[in-house]
DNA sequence: CAGTTGACGGCCC
DNA sequence: GGGGCCGCCAACT
């Protein structure tokens, strides 16, 4: 059922989860499809609780900058960007070419 | 209920 | 190009 997420939270899991395999999105770019461009903060704060990893692929939510966020910590930072580079996402110097990258969103 | 925190974004130096 | 400060909003204590 079309299950319609009503807290910012839910609703921030659902924009993730829409992310395609090799490519990435910025928070800001989650927050934006999730409604509201000022949750880049609230976007963060929801992958830290990430009720479902398996589910919600928090390691393909970047920086604006296109670098992993150092605060993952989840085994090491380097470890997103092995998951990321097995997804295909070209990584350079530590971070990806979000011109190249960045999710497509036909976002309107 | 109020205060603090936090996986960011944008602007300034 | 790199580093630092402020601002935004929701959740947590």
């Amino acid at each position: 059922m079309t299950q319609q997420p009503k807290n910012s939270f839910e609703r921030i899991y659902e924009v993730v989860r829409r992310i395609p395999r090799g490519k990435v999105a910025s928070y800001g770019q989650v927050a934006a499809l999730a409604g509201n461009r000022r949750w880049s903060r609230v976007v963060g704060y929801a992958l830290h609780v990430n009720p479902d990893e398996e589910g919600i692929p928090c390691y393909r939510v970047v920086t604006k900058d296109g670098c992993v966020s150092s605060a993952f910590a989840f085994g090491g930072a380097n470890r997103q960007v092995e998951l990321l580079e097995a997804d295909g996402v070209e990584f350079i110097d530590g971070h990806v070419d979000m011109k190249r990258f960045q999710w497509d969103t036909p976002w309107i």
